[in-house]
This record gives structure tokens, sequence and C-alpha cells, in this order.
RNA sequence: GGGCGGUUAGCUCAGCGGUAGAGCGUCUCGUUUACACCGAGAGGGUCGGGGGUUCGAUCCCCUCACCGCCCACCA
């Protein structure tokens, strides 16, 4: 016998590991079997489970289980991601808490064997609660994207994009992560309002220049006052990068500085000149109309000083404190060439960190009187999003993929559907970013990643038969996916053997041996860059292996919106770039996770929901359930324990009917046919089942998870456990053995299709069940996780046992209503009488007479010519019921029932007839709705002429 | 500044052209041997405001208000 209620904690880990140990997880050998492919958004190595990885990995593996039933090869392929910043991060900090040295002090390869230790201690963490979620992915096939054969891939698709002149090594203004201390993408920069101010600077003109500026205006905004000055007025937000100042920029058609376009102004502090330019950048409806130009320090200011040949001067170390001997760089023939420094920084400016520096600056400009203003504003500020700190534009040499080359078959292919998004409106997201992309810069300056494959080795300048002349500053790069390749193009290139590459063992090791020494790039690649190759990285590529063929194209791919371009885009771009085909034909987007109030999850604000203490309090099947019903298309979710509860005795519910099918000896019947069936309770249920059957498939293969998980909560307990279970009591336990037999065998088949329907999104209790039931009757063939999802005929839909049990629900329905109204004590139990009957009334009356009885609480059942006295009547179909109650009627209060009843339909009769007399109603509205509402006018006329009728008598009586 | 969502019962959300739905919560009743993680019943909404299209609008269009998110920019 089965226990009261289902224990999940028990449970859970038995069924898991019975399921990996038969190798269910792995797609069928089968090879007629379509291919269903689903590639995991790899979580980071570092990170555990939290709730929104719930969500996305629920929805996967209800897609998973799914298709696996339905025959399908079915591949769920897992892994883990590297995580560059994150992962680093954590280990350094793990470091710096356990009292070790720094990273730096530490050195790379020693640092970097930590992480590879830590990773192996605690790195399979999430994957361990992926399973606790029930996660039936092929762990056989599990992946990180530091393997050696993911970066395999990463190095194949670096040189191959290199040669085809999509990446590229560029010098430009990136931005910059003091913390980290390196370049991160556009897509790392989070903007946040903060407080700030504008700093007005007078810059003194030089050689005794000087102007007339207008300084007030009349009504038309004409100037009718003007002052002399000896200076311009710039304002910034950035005090502390005017050391790096190459010009002033004003508007060309502004006339109020047409006269100083070419001359120069002396740059405070360090009394350096610059030129005053005209350009369209400035807005001389700004400020003063003047702008401060530093090209090193800002991304317009950067164009600025490419269209004016300006000097780039970058003022800030790598950790965004002030150098002594700013960097300076001029451009000439379209290339940064370094450039000696002009000057030193003053003694007091020297090594202070960015913002030490701000509030020096503005302290000296204030002493030296060239502090005009501050005006205090809030205003965007770029902050990295890993470290939380101001980003600074920085002027750096780094590597660039040509993602606007890259994306545009990735649009074409979701314009073309061959990629469709769910839901839609995503797409446009997609094409919006896709449209205006930025070069995509790829490397990091840390030390846990893929290793840009390129190294770096003299420019030979002049060769002679005997000699070469060797220039070190511009080297010549060797972009190779292994050290071997790189050193044979050396030594090509070089035509010497004499090529070494140290730290790779390659080449002679002799000191002084050599005449080239080879360094390779020292940064590692952006995580997303192997995050892209995903889809095909994982599946063997570039090897042509038989899953790469058997698998690739994927079919879905279930994410959050919050990584479209981080990661969505960027696996479109690399998928049809290298393989020719879109990485899946689906992309589902679902919702962000929010706590009840609807704030974002944050371990900050302390809101989270762990899902793995939810798992162990509630079960994991409770928590699938409920991320599977609330994943409708909603942009977000709020989540509150109480909803988990729900479905969590909505198990609980579908144990106990199990339970009850067990206690009534409703077992599996060998051979047993649905369609011989006679009860019309249980053709009845066969055809709902149909109905549930039909549901649930489309709404998976669509996917439209809620809808999925309502059809089955409202079957399983509005439909099975509400009325059939109470419909088919009175057979098993009376004496008809036909029917008995019948409905057992019926309620065990039901029961059966109902542990498939929810296996996928409730994976545990139906195995549980499956395995249960199968102690009683015919023996099973296998788990559950590995059967074939049911497919049924629409013949089983009985129309008219479905006409006759909805006439038995309402009935019920009716009575029970009444009785409530009535106040009839619920020990009561009143004879029905039925006036007014057809012939199939008559009948059914008959036939459920027994079921009537129990579930209505009647003492009998008649049908009669004319209602008993102080009976309470109610509309049923064609005929009237009523209840002999007598002793417990208030009659005034049941007369003015009557009369509240009455009304009701007097309101419908007024309000359907209206729109029956209007013509252009019956004209012009389709021919259902029109015979809709008739047929409601004369119900409700029916209804309302019968309640008269019962009124009337009451009001003799009374 | 550009874009995308949202505004429906106390709460969380479905519905998206033909008489307003669910779950939870609330209220009433219930020892009917599957289940109190239960059963039965009830109450509760001028579907954010205003226009328009239509025979008919919660649903389509316009507009306003508020809330949220994304992108871009601001010397």
């Amino acid at each position: 016998m089965l226990e009261k209620t289902f224990d999940p904690k028990s449970i859970e880990p038995r069924l898991y590991a019975a399921w990996e140990a038969s190798g269910a997880f792995k797609p069928s050998e089968d090879p007629n079997a379509e291919s269903f492919t689903i590639v995991i958004p790899p979580p980071n190595v570092t990170g555990s489970l939290h709730i929104g990885h719930a969500l996305n990995n629920t929805l996967q593996d209800v897609l998973t289980r799914f298709h696996r039933m339905r025959g399908k090869s079915a591949l769920w392929l897992p892994g883990t991601d590297h995580a560059g910043i994150a992962t680093q991060m954590v280990v350094e900090r793990q470091l710096a808490a356990a009292g070790n040295v720094g990273r730096r002090e530490m050195g790379r390869e020693a640092f970097v064997e930590k992480i590879w230790e830590w990773k192996a201690e605690s790195g399979g963490e999430i994957v361990n609660q992926l399973r606790r979620l029930g996660a039936s992915c092929d762990w056989s096939r599990e992946r990180f994207t530091l393997d050696e054969g993911l970066s395999a891939a990463v190095r194949k698709v670096f040189v191959q994009l290199y040669k085809q002149n999509l990446l590229y090594r560029d010098k430009r203004l990136v931005n910059w992560d003091p913390q980290f201390q390196t370049a991160i993408s556009d897509l790392e920069v989070e903007q946040k309002e903060v407080d700030g101010a504008y700093w007005h600077f007078a810059y003194r003109l030089a050689d005794g220049v000087t102007y007339q500026h207008p300084v007030a205006f009349d009504e038309d905004g004409k100037a009718t006052e003007y002052e002399t000055r000896d200076f311009i007025v710039v304002a910034t937000t950035r005090p502390e990068t005017m050391l790096g100042d190459t010009a002033v920029a004003v508007h060309p058609s502004d006339e109020r500085y047409k006269d100083l376009v070419g001359k120069d102004v002396v740059l405070p502090i360090i009394g350096r000149r610059i030129p005053i330019v005209a350009d369209d950048y400035a807005d001389p409806t700004k400020g003063s109309g003047a702008v401060k130009i530093t090209p090193a320090h800002d991304f317009n200011d950067f164009q600025v000083g490419k269209r004016h040949g300006l000097a780039f001067i970058d003022v800030f170390d790598e950790r965004g404190s002030t150098l002594a001997r700013p960097k300076r760089w001029v451009v000439e023939n379209g290339k940064f060439e370094p450039s000696a420094p002009l000057h030193e920084l003053p003694a007091e400016l020297r090594n202070l960190d960015r913002f030490s520096a701000r509030k020096a600056i503005v302290a000296i400009s204030e002493n030296e009187g060239w502090l005009r203003e501050i005006e205090k504003i809030r205003h965007a500020v770029p902050h990295g999003d890993r470290s939380g700190v101001v980003v600074e534009p920085r002027l750096t040499d780094q590597w660039y993929v040509d993602a606007h080359t890259l994306a545009q078959p990735a649009i074409k292919a979701v314009e073309e559907g061959a990629t469709v998004f769910e839901p839609k409106n995503w797409e446009k997201t997609y094409f919006e970013w896709l449209r205006n992309i930025e070069p995509w810069c790829v490397s990091r300056q840390l030390w846990w990643g893929h290793r840009i494959p390129v190294w770096y080795g003299p420019r030979v300048v002049e060769r002679t038969e005997t000699a070469m002349k060797l220039e070190h500053l511009t080297p010549h790069m060797f972009v190779a996916e292994t050290a071997e390749e790189a050193l044979a193009e050396a030594r090509d290139y070089y035509g010497d053997e004499r090529v070494s590459i140290p730290e790779s063992g390659l080449g002679s090791s002799e000191s002084g041996g050599n005449i080239v020494v080879l360094k390779q790039d020292e940064d590692v690649l952006d995580t997303w860059f192997s995050s892209a190759l995903w889809p095909f990285s994982t599946l063997g590529w570039p090897d042509k292996t038989a899953d790469l063929a058997k698998f690739y194209p994927t079919n879905t791919l279930v994410t959050g919106f919050d990584i479209i371009f981080f990661w969505v885009a960027r696996m479109m771009m690399m998928g049809l770039h290298f393989m020719g085909e879109v990485p899946f034909k689906q992309v589902f987007i679902n919702a962000l996770v929010r706590d009840e109030k609807g704030a974002k999850m944050s371990k900050s604000k302390g809101n989270v929901m762990d899902p793995l203490i939810l798992i162990d309090e509630l079960g994991c099947d409770a928590v699938r359930f409920t991320m599977t019903a609330m994943s409708g298309q909603a942009r977000d979710i709020k989540l509150s324990k109480q909803r988990i509860e729900g479905y969590r005795n909505f198990g609980t519910k579908l144990w106990n009917a199990s339970r009850f099918a067990q206690m009534n000896e409703c077992v599996r019947v060998e051979g047993f046919d649905p369609s011989t069936v006679k009860q019309p309770i249980n053709k009845w249920i066969r055809g709902e089942t149909v109905k549930t059957v039909t549901e649930v498939t489309r709404a998976l293969e669509a996917p439209a998870f809620s809808d999925a998980a309502d059809a089955l909560y409202k079957f399983i307990w509005n439909v099975f456990c509400d009325w059939y279970v109470e419909l088919a009591k009175p057979i098993l336990n009376g004496d008809d053995a036909e029917a008995k037999a019948e409905t057992r065998a019926t309620a065990a088949w039901a029961l059966d299709v109902i542990l498939k329907l929810l296996h996928p999104v409730m994976p545990f209790i139906t195995e549980e069940l499956w395995d249960k039931t199968a102690e009683f009757g015919a023996p099973r063939t296998g788990m559950l996780i590995v059967e074939k999802w049911p497919e049924l005929p629409d013949s089983w839909i009985d129309a008219d046992a479905e006409a006759e049990i909805g006439w038995l629900v309402d009935a019920v329905g009716e009575i029970r209503s009444l009785r409530k109204e009535v106040n009839l004590p619920a020990g009561a139990k009143p004879p029905l009488t039925v006036i007014g009957a057809n012939a199939e009334t008559k009948a059914r009356l008959v036939r459920h007479r027994d079921l009537l009885l129990t579930l209505a609480r009647l003492d009998s059942a008649r049908e009669a010519e004319a209602p008993p006295a102080g009976a309470v009547p109610f509309v049923l179909g064609e005929a009237t019921g009523a209840l002999a109650i007598a002793e417990f009627i208030d009659l005034t209060a049941e007369k003015a029932r009557l009369a509240k009843e009455i009304a009701g339909h007097v309101g419908e009769i007024e309000k359907t007839a209206r729109k029956l007399g209007n013509p252009d109603f019956l004209a012009r509205a389709k021919e259902e709705v029109v015979a809709e509402n008739r047929e409601r006018l004369a119900d409700a006329e029916a209804a309302k002429a019968k309640l008269e009728a019962a009124l009337a008598r009451l009001v003799a009586v009374g």
C-alpha cells in the first residue's frame, strides 16, 4: 500500500541515480530516430544554482523529457563556462582570505594552477545541483569551455577569423576596468546614475589675444552687452583628465568664437599651448559652447582628435592613477606612433588615483582663480558590471572582431525565419543590437581564459644575403593554432632555424644560440568568445564527428533575455560563419525570476530564494511545476513560496488519487482496450483523457509551458480527482461485477496516461508511482522516463457520454449550490423531484440515481408531474428540479431568492433581446453568434418561466 | 533621446473581437473510510483615464497617466 503522502527527499536521489545508471539520459542510438538537441546555457563554474537556473533548466528538462518520450534521439548537452573575470575574482578573493600572496606575487603559472585546483575541488558544485533539479542531461558528454577540445576550437576560430580579416589588432579607446586592469566590451559596461558636477574652467588665451563675449541678451536672444575676455570657458564632468587636453573645440558656425579658431589657449597647471579647433562635435547650445578635447580619455574626443591630427595624451596608468610622465601618441599615416612626452606632472599631482586627482585639480583651479563655476548635476557614468568601479576609456592595443560583417548573416537568418524567437517580439531587440553593432573587443588582460594564439617576434626591416636588420618596437605577429605552427612560420619568416619559444619549450634553449625568441601574447580571450562556439564546439568541432552531424543544428535554445546580446547573437554569428547553418532553430526566451514584490533577486538585497532549499522543503517536482506554470510570456516572474506549496499539494493530490485506485484494486489490465468500455463515466473520462493528451502535446510542442501545466492541473485535479473518482465510487462499491472490472481497468489506464503526461514536468513522483503501481497488476516493461508518449484517437471522445456526464455534473452542482443557499444542514437528505423531464432526462435520472443520491446527498430522486408542497425549485435543463425541504424553508428568504434569480434572467433577456433586435447585428454578425444569442434568449426565458411558476405556487401557499 | 513591456478580483497572473477566468487569500459549511498538503459552496472586477474603429472592444487604433526594463547620449 502506498504511504499517505509522497516523500520526495528519500525518493529523488534514488530515482535520479537509477535513471542515470540506466543510460536513459543518453540519446537513443536508433538510426531512424529524429534528433532533438538542446545545449545548456553553461553556468559559470563558480556559480551555484539560483532560481533563474531553476527556471531555465526546468524548461530545458521538460522539453528533453517530452521529446525523449516521443521517440526522438534526445540530447541535452551539459557543461560549464570558465567565466574569466568572475572565476579569477573568486579565486583571488579566496587566496587573499587564506592569507596567500597575491596573484601578481604568485605569478601567472602558479595562479592559473590554483584556479584549476579550485575548479577540481568546488567547480563541479553547480553540476550536482542541476542533478538535484532532476536535469536529464547526458553527463557523458559534459564539456567545459577550457577543455582541450573546446580550446582547440577557440584557437581555430581565432586563426581563421584573422586570416579572413575578420579579426584584427588595433589601438583605440577601450572601456578599461581599473580594478581588474583589463579591457572589457561595451556590453560589460553599465550606465549608472550618479551625482556629479560640471566644473567650468577658464583657459587663458595665448599671446594676449582677447575677444568680445556676450554677457546680456534681449527678449529675442540677441546679445546686448559684451565683455572683453582673454580666456575661454570650458565645462567638464571630469576635471582630472584636463592634463591630457590637446585642444578646445568650438562649433564652426558659432559666432562667439569665430575669430578664435586657430588661436591657442594655455593649459593651466602645465602651461602647454593647445589649439582652438572648429568641429561639429561642439554643441553651441551646451555650456559655453566650447569644449575641451582629451582624445585619450573620451570616446567623442578621440574622434575629434583623429579628425584634427591632435596628440593623444594618456595621463593614467592601468590602475587609473596619474603617471609622472603622461604617455603621448601622435597619428602618422593613420597609425599611432609613440612620441616623447612633452612634460611631466607637477610633483603634487603624481601617482594620485583618479578621484584624488580630481579633487587636487579642482583645488588648484580654485586657488589659481580659473574655476568659474560648479554646477551640480546627476548624470550617467559608465561602470564595470563585475567590478562596479567607474570605467576609464583608455588607449590600448586590443584584439577586435569585425562584428559588423559577421552580423549580416545573423540578421538575415532571423529575418528569414531560419531561427525563430519565442516570444517573437524579442527579435526586435536582437535586430536592433545587431544592426548597430560595434567592433567586439575580445582581448582581456586576465590570466584565466584562452590564451590568445599569437606570438610576437621582431620585424625584419632589411634583409641582405648575410644579415638582416630587426626592429623590436613594432613586432611581427605569428598567428597560429599551436606554438609549433607559430615556430614553423617564424623560421620561415626569418629564414633561419634559430628561433625558439621558451615558455612552450620549443626550439633550442641554449642561451645565445637563438637569433630570435618569440613571445606569446599575454592576453586571454573574452569568455563569450568561447561561449559563442558552444553549440558546435561541444559536439566535437572542428573534427567532423558523428555527434556534430547528428545534433547540429540544435533545436531549441532556452535562455534569458539578458544574454541575447552577450550570447545568443554571438552564437548566431559564429554558428553561421563556421558551420554555415544556424546554431538553433528556436530561441525560447524565458522570463526573469523576481521576488514576490517584483524586485530582482540579489544577494545584496537579501531577497534570494534558494531553489535547493525549496527543493528540500517542498520537493523538486513542486518547484519544477511552479517554474513550468509560471513561465508564461510575461517579462518577469514574481515567485512566492505559497505558490510552490500549492503545487506540492497538487502532487499529494495525485499521490492520493493513486492510493485510492490502489485501495480499490484499480490495477492495470494487460491488453485493456479503452475503446470497448460501456459505462458512461468510463467513456467520458476516456474522452477527457484524449483531450488532455492533445492539449499537453500541443503545448509542449510550441512550447507553451504554462498551457501544458494548466491543462495537466485542471485535468488531474478538477476532472479526474474531483469528478471521475467520485463518480466511480458507487460502481466500485457496487455489485455489478462487469461494470466494476471495467471501471477498475479504465481508472488504471487513465492514471497511466496521467503519469506519462505529467512526467516531463514532475518526473520524480510520476516515476515513483509508475514503479509502485507495478507492484500489483501487470508488470512494467521499463522506467517511465523512456516510456512512449501517449497518442490517442479523437474517436475516443464520445459526445453522448460527454453530454450525459455534463448533465449529471450540472445537476449535482445546482443541488449543492441550492443546499448552501437555503442553509440546508449538511446532514439533511431531502428527496429530489424532477418535473417536466423529457425521455432522456428520465432515463438519466434512473441510470445515475445512485450517484445523485451520494454526490448531492439526497434521500431519493424521482420524476413527477408536479412538485411536492414546500419544495425549492431550480432549473435543470428543460426540466425543473425541486428539493422537498419544507421543514427548512424560510418562506420570505425563499421568495427573495427566487426573485433575485428571476431578476438575473430578466437582465439577460433584456440584453440579449436588445442585441437581437438590432438589424445591424443580425446582418453583420457571424451566424453562429446570432444563433448562440437566440439560444441564450430562449434558455433565459424558459428558466425565467419555470422560476416564476414556482414563485407563484409559493405565493399561493404562503 | 530611441525602443520594448506592463496597468484585469485583496495578491500573483491567464484571457486578447462575441455574456469577465484561475491559483492563493477571505467568508460559510463539512469526522461522506484517496487526500484537512482535503471536500462543498459563496462573495469579490464600470478589465488605468479619455477618444476612435466596429453590429459588438478587456481584446484593434489614437492619446494621456503611472510603473518596469533595454539601448544611446549629455563638455
